[in-house]
DNA sequence: TTGTTATTCACATGAACATGTGATTTTCTT
DNA sequence: AAGAAAATCACATGTTCATGTGAATAACAA
């Protein structure tokens, strides 16, 4: 038997969920909360239900702050959010955050019964248009190599012992070279990369555009 | 009608699934390989296909390497993958060279035929594993907070000036302060993070260490 | 062979940075 | 009400950086 709890401030979709989960063969609701902080109260003095069903926009605590105290309290809690926002922010803060889930508010009644059960088995319930966005998150950093430069391999020896935060003198000292000699070797740098300041050159490379 | 590829080395598996999709109505399926070269010289000549089912394990040419080649040559093809493999590395991997999908190869015929129409909908189809451990990479991130600092909201707004490669001139500029107030709290920041230059300040940042 | 690129070095100057010392005001906690 | 923390500003000094100009050597491609 799964136990589902609810947090949604709208009364009608939570008392709608909570009586179609309660019903359901396998799983039982009976924590409806409108808040975070009321769930959190409920938690203190109640069984811990397995899965939590998560609105975003709440009054008082957002479901995103609600997410991470929760699972450091109790770490055993899946959570699923269950919202109308699906930016690319929102997905990604929940997700780290803590989320195991994230469905559209559109998700049908047997649609939720079946993430939740899906979660309960091992699975990451999400709705596609979710799943989409989460793996374009994946499939971008290709064009990393678009935009890569063309630095020599002293010029990158260099970038590295910027990145690591040596002065002109120590960068000369690592390779045996003059501090004149490194002062080339930045100058051309900068040309290269467009810009006129080690901040830059160390910005640049820690972001991949190296 | 969505026009469906196959690229499987196992000649058993590979006709199954593509009789069983030719005779779905809406789906149409002419073209099944045994490995990702032979599926390019199809490509060259005949119509391309909409969605392309591949293995991981093939001979020649491995189905991830073959992902970047496709989707460089024709980016308009959506790739699911459906393998055996369900480890991170060959997930991860296949996404960032552009897959749109993961299933797992005991996903049932009906549920292949979903899966497609999911991905030509804007899903994107991911077995419940898959989907899992893709949510997992995102909630690993949490213990950064523990190597946090604890820097004031206005050293913070410094910081992110340095990595932005901004002078103390621009900066208190951006923040309508004087440069003597900047230095002011870039010493301070110097002590918290136990540094002495921008340089290791913006390292520190970037690094996701602050 | 000539030209280009990578790597090396030197001298010079104004701007930006690192650091010390000291001080005021506001805000929050005890 | 007293104390701590955060944010603000000032003055001073030595160091490091950014940039200009000029040049030599080696390696490699046209």
């Amino acid at each position: 038997m799964i136990n589902v709890g609810i947090v949604e401030d709208n009364e009608k979709i939570r008392d709608l969920i909570q009586r179609y989960l309660d019903m359901q063969d396998g799983l039982t609701c009976k924590a409806a909360m409108e808040s975070v902080e009321d769930m959190l109260d409920y938690l203190e003095k109640e069984s811990k239900p397995d899965v939590l069903l998560m609105d975003i926009q709440l009054p008082g605590m957002s479901g995103i702050e609600g997410i991470g105290i929760i699972k450091e309290k109790y770490p055993d809690i899946e959570i699923i959010m269950l919202t109308v926002y699906h930016d690319s922010h929102k997905i990604f803060d929940s997700l780290m955050a803590g989320a195991s889930g994230y469905l559209l508010k559109h998700t049908s009644l047997p649609e939720i019964k079946e993430s939740i059960e899906n979660l309960a088995a091992g699975g990451a319930p999400m709705s596609p248009q979710i799943a989409r966005k989460v793996i374009q998150h994946f499939n971008k950093p290709d064009k990393k190599k678009k935009t890569e430069s063309d630095l020599t391999p002293r010029e990158q020896d260099i970038v590295n012992g910027l990145v690591d935060g040596l002065s002109y003198k120590l960068i000369a000292d690592r390779f045996d070279i003059s501090i004149d000699t490194v002062r080339a070797h930045i100058r051309n740098i900068y040309k290269k990369l467009h810009v006129n300041s080690k901040a830059e050159v160390i910005t640049k490379s820690l972001r991949g555009e190296i």
